[in-house]
DNA sequence: AGCGAATTCAAAAACGTTTTTGGGTTTGGC
DNA sequence: GCCAAACCCAAAAACGTTTTTGAATTCGCT
């Protein structure tokens, strides 16, 4: 803070010297600008001909400080983004942005290395009132950013459920990706099925199991006999999770992948072990990444509408800041994407 | 604008709270909390407990204003991220924020779809202040931002290099990217060598044919004989490239892609025609996917330090905000990763 | 003892906007 | 022709900091 910084910065007309050319008062500008009702529609043209002529661009920070108001929505994404980027965020970013920036609000995002990082950059946005809302993702069933926040009145609306839900959400239906995953394998004609699971401790991991869960019962299958083993960016990755499957018991012959990440780790795997994904064992991803369809065998998988998502998350934020006091909760269904990965049980497994 | 906001704010406490309760005035809370050095240690251990126990955070707008500084630095991300997110960037975002708030300086993030709306949304920034510097991307030789921003005196620093490089700018070495896969390929022994060029319009595909064009004459071969091809994000793709490049005369037995996307896209072209990648056709990609390693073949590319070159991004535009005029360059070596996608060139192609 | 320099602090000005307050002008009904 | 209502606008206050200005105190030196 000691350090000098020469911050040199062109002189902008201010609200006064607009005042001024255009020969009202700076109140009168203002409201002018602010599109208040009780100015004049000819004053309005005039002074809206000024301030196209000089350029004029209100402060930022001076109506911030007076409106108490930053007009800006950050989104905070917790992820260790090293290697593995997880194109999911992009796309649901880009809509948005376009949610926000509709209603002249500014999107932040602020990426967080790592949990400690990600609690240390909310406290401060919050604290010094950098910005009127927060969105945030990878919810845990007990979230304590969500009491965090509660507590402090900062709005917010999250990408993902918790156990209470005492928020506006969007999420995807993991539910049913679950019942539908299953659903298909069991009639193609699979019997063993595995879970290749994201950690246990967000909500969306749950409910994809429960959704596994629902689906085996639905179909009169003992829903203890899915064998589950979790992978983790960073720790086990789907090709380390089939090895330990498959060389230990029995071997499930359909695969059900928290992620694209993990299937696609997980067919490199199996080629390892001399199986042959897609034939001798199918695999269902669960987030359509960019790859999965050059992927070999092509990843049959579950599609959203990101940019959807997005919106949708945009007005739920909206909505919250123009004081509508509801809570809402916005599922987003999936789609099944049929390409190579899923197939019939091979005819030696069968036996 | 004429819509109500309803904003909550729990009312936080001022530095005349903050002065009151220490006992000392506001301007000395002010200075002993800004590293003034005419403050009285021991005045300044006591303000600095009452700040703590208050829990005072300066509001951000307030001090904004006056000092006429966001402590903001904005990445303007010009890119189609619909669906191919590329990871490319976000590694370099992890060094740039460590560098930054070392520094206190905080980092926005801001997607452009395409080129009109990066263009908004930095005319946006620009004019309302909203930042004291900007780094962007995907340079173009002759470029209008590095114009627009330095006739408005706005500081800024590229990832990447234009054709006057009037600025300070992190880039990868293109040039010996392009040298080293032409000897490589040499080496093994092809002869016809292909580019899988990323769009001509950006500085760093003419770094990179340059630099192939001097290894062919380095060698003593005739740079004209590369068959170039364009693909883009959107349009033309690797297995488009490769379809068009094998089905009219002659096919090099080597190809140098632009990026990792292009070559994977090209794997996957190359099989559908009946070839075999890595085996009838070599492939060199150029930027180190994180999916790169798990295609199959495996392809071999260069890898540069991403977060080292965000970091690098960082002290530029600190230096540039701390008042260093020195225009910085800086290139980062790539290193080449080897790995099945490159061999020998098969017996059939070579007679 | 007296004077200047160094140190420490308080009061007030300034940043550029929005909002409040209150006053003036026009319009319309009786 | 008068009064109320509607409409429009100017002046000034307010937002919460940082910085400038200037005054008071301490200290060292002659």
């Amino acid at each position: 803070m000691t350090e000098e910084l020469a911050q040199i910065r062109p002189i902008r007309a201010g609200i006064r010297k607009v005042a001024q050319a255009s020969g009202f008062s700076v109140s009168t500008v203002s409201r002018a600008l602010n599109g208040y009702t009780d100015v004049n529609a000819e004053t309005r043209r005039r002074i809206e001909a000024v301030v196209e002529a000089m350029g004029y661009q209100p402060n930022y920070a001076a109506s911030m400080l007076r409106r108490n108001t930053t007009q800006t929505v950050t989104f905070v994404v917790s992820q260790p983004w090293g290697k593995y980027a997880d194109p999911f965020f992009l796309g649901v970013l880009d809509g948005l942005e376009m949610a926000l920036t509709a209603q002249d609000y500014d999107l932040q995002v602020v990426m967080a290395r790592d949990a400690k990082r990600e609690e240390e950059v909310t406290h401060r946005i919050v604290e010094r009132n950098r910005s009127d809302a927060v969105i945030f993702a990878r919810t845990r069933p007990e979230d304590e950013r969500v009491d965090w926040l509660e507590e402090r009145g900062m709005p917010f609306v999250t990408l993902g459920q918790t156990s209470r839900n005492s928020h506006s959400f969007v999420d995807r239906d993991q539910l049913r990706i679950g019942r539908e995953a299953v659903a298909r394998f069991l009639t193609l004609g699979h019997v063993g099925i595995g879970f290749l699971a994201t950690p246990m401790i967000y909500t969306y991991s749950r409910h994809t199991l429960k959704g596994i869960e629902e689906g085996m019962l639905a179909a009169g299958y003992d829903p203890g006999s899915v064998r589950q083993i979790e992978c983790a960016v960073g720790g086990r990755t789907g090709a380390d999770a089939v090895t330990e499957l498959y060389t230990r018991g029995k071997m499930p012959t359909a695969l059900i992948c928290g992620n694209d990440v993990i299937a696609i780790s997980a067919i490199e795997g199996l080629k390892r072990l001399g199986l042959r994904p897609g034939h001798d064992v199918a695999l269902i991803g669960s987030d359509d990444a960019p790859i999965s369809a050059h992927v070999r065998p092509a990843l049959t998988t579950f599609s959203q509408d990101l940019s959807a998502m997005g919106l949708r998350l945009g007005r739920l934020v909206l909505a919250r800041l123009g004081g509508d006091p509801t809570i809402y909760h916005e599922i987003i269904k999936p789609k099944l994407i049929v390409r190579e990965s899923d197939c019939l049980p091979s005819v030696p497994n069968e036996a």
